[in-house]
DNA sequence: ACATAATCGAGACGGTACGTCCCGTCTTGTT
DNA sequence: AACAAGACGGGACGTACCGTCTCGATTATGT
């Protein structure tokens, strides 16, 4: 037997292999431009290989179209989860929030926020996509705190979980977004799982 | 005196007037691209002026640029404000709620959610006309509602009417956001409405 | 009879006009170009809209490949008949070579010489044109002065005129083609056309 | 001593070899496009590297540049001098002219024509190369036969032998260039040559 | 009636980005 | 060390729109 390197059958394919220097740099300069402000419509592959310092074709060569490189974009561009310390329901729900409110304050983050703003109806692949990135396995997260604590008596047993995420998603990003400095969202998470927590009803009624 | 038509004191500038005509269809053509699914950002004058039948030059000479032209276009946009029935406070907040969803269904009402989905950042102006003449006035009828089952006792005394309103509209449009057919919204307001009145938490905690 | 300009038939189109202006600075730049030393193949369209100050769009609305236009170039660049003096036919050769060897001297000559090296083979459209527009008028020119030459007496009688054109024109341009400096002909028309009228073979032969 | 094969001093340097085989191939395949009608400045690396089955780097190893290449190629195509029978000056001037006229007949043969009509501006390399190879040893041999004749009385003692053969060769070429059919060439050798030894004047004159 | 003047549709203008093609250079694993 | 394969940065291609600009034609007013 003379040299051969492995014994699987997929073998590299001939010629220089791609950069993944390149590679990096293209989804990198991607990132950047939406972080600052391009929206999906407005982000030009020429600006991309511009900043990236790259050849058009070299981004073409490896995406078809422009959605395909935003969705491998956002797949680098990994939403941390939140460490909820697991004390009680309303302490892990405030961190959660809290971390919708930070988010827009880190260039990455921007991005997300950025997607986020975006009409669903337009992109919907890349939408389909960020959803399955950084929405549902944060999702997943919050869940479990809303189960434990239907669990364990903090909340109520009838509770359906997918909608008071809803409820408290769609607050708090509906808040940011009117927001003129979504930096400063003071008191505002401690506010809406205050407010959700208790219900708007008197606890008599 | 000179000859003059009217009975106003302004004279009118000599020259051929500008058609009232025109300008309806520039307006109608506007909204129709909208409420088609375009962006602020894609909307070209180019295709509104194609779709008005009218030469480019006529929308120019009326608004200086695109936002202009939005901006006036929306304010012909009359959103109807919510007939409350006024029998309950549940009541009259899932008649809202329904309004916001319903509002899908038709082609102005389309054009509404795609303003609203739009990035503030991106076309403050925009927004800014479009909260005075959309969200304003109706968000004012409901505050009225939220302060009247405060009053009557419906809603707990000390409730942050402000904050509860936007939970319940966060909660809605989020949740219309990620559908996707935003026609099919089920029991939704009735179920979010129900959740948020009662709180999460146990009635006995 | 209400507003109508002219009874003829054609009206002008709707619309702006195209502007002359562009067309001429396009030509210009095209001659430019071709003159600095450029071949038909390496003249881009891009560098010729960029020297025109002209966006590449108006030069594909006139034009729809490069040969059409670098064949209007042409056109333009009338290439001006020789005043013979009409005393003998040796002087008016001489001055015919002369003009041959002058004309790389200034920008639009080289324009005709550059396009003279190109291979015929590879433009032909542009070569039909040339030759129609700077080598025929030229060429009956001259073939006037052989043919009064052969009535006079100048020249043999059976004269093969054609043929003598093509001895002088390709002796000249040959010779020119291969010289370092094509400015320094010295006395080569003179030369050639005392060549040529005597002929190789001795008198008595 | 290392291991060495041949006994010349020089050390062949480690590794392996250049294959003479693809030198051979980039060779033929570049004298094949010039025949096929590429001019100097279309042909291109890529071309070359394709038709003979060979990767790019294989060709820049060797030649720096498109035409050192060139050069090389040209040195390989050893233009055959033509056999003169030497009975009289008029027969072996025909031989050369039809020599010329028949060159564009085969492949090879082409290929001198193509390069005859490059501007020699643009490739002064080239050119310089190609005068040295084919132009310089034909020029010589018919500047042989014209001394002949000068010499034994059939041409004028006084003939600048020099300017014959640049009338004679530009007429055959310049004649050639305009043919729509260059390989059809009929009597025109000996036209030219008849022409040429007569002279246009009158014998009498 | 008729000059004046602003508006109209149409479409050309300079410009930007598109996605494709090809260039000459470079970087792999294999020979 | 040379080979083929092929990715690389770069540049021109021809197209599609963009927002601006210029036309002749239209439609009012003011004399």
């Amino acid at each position: 037997m003379t040299t051969q390197t492995t014994t699987t059958g997929a073998t590299r394919p001939a010629g220089r292999p791609r950069s993944e220097k390149a590679e990096r740099a293209i989804i990198e300069a991607t990132l950047d431009l939406i972080g600052a402000g391009s929206s999906i419509s407005e982000l030009s592959i020429e600006a991309i290989a511009a900043r990236a310092g790259v050849g058009k074709t070299t981004i073409y060569r490896r995406w078809s179209n422009k959605e395909d490189l935003v969705v491998d974009a956002l797949s680098s561009l990994k939403a941390p989860l939140p460490q909820f310390a697991g004390r009680s329901v309303r302490e892990d729900l405030i961190t959660w929030l809290k971390v919708i409110s930070t988010e827009s304050s880190d260039l990455r983050g921007r991005c997300v926020m950025n997607i986020l703003n975006s009409d669903p109806g337009r992109h919907p692949r890349v939408m389909e996509r960020f959803h399955e990135l950084a929405i549902k396995p944060r999702r997943e997260a919050v869940l479990a705190v809303l189960h434990r604590g239907v669990e364990n008596g903090e909340l109520r047993p009838d509770l359906d979980v997918d909608l008071a995420m809803t409820i408290l998603n769609g607050a708090m990003v509906w808040r940011v977004k009117w927001l003129s400095d979504p930096t400063q969202t003071d008191g505002l998470p401690e506010r809406i799982v205050d407010e959700v927590l208790r219900g708007f009803a008197p606890a008599s009624a």
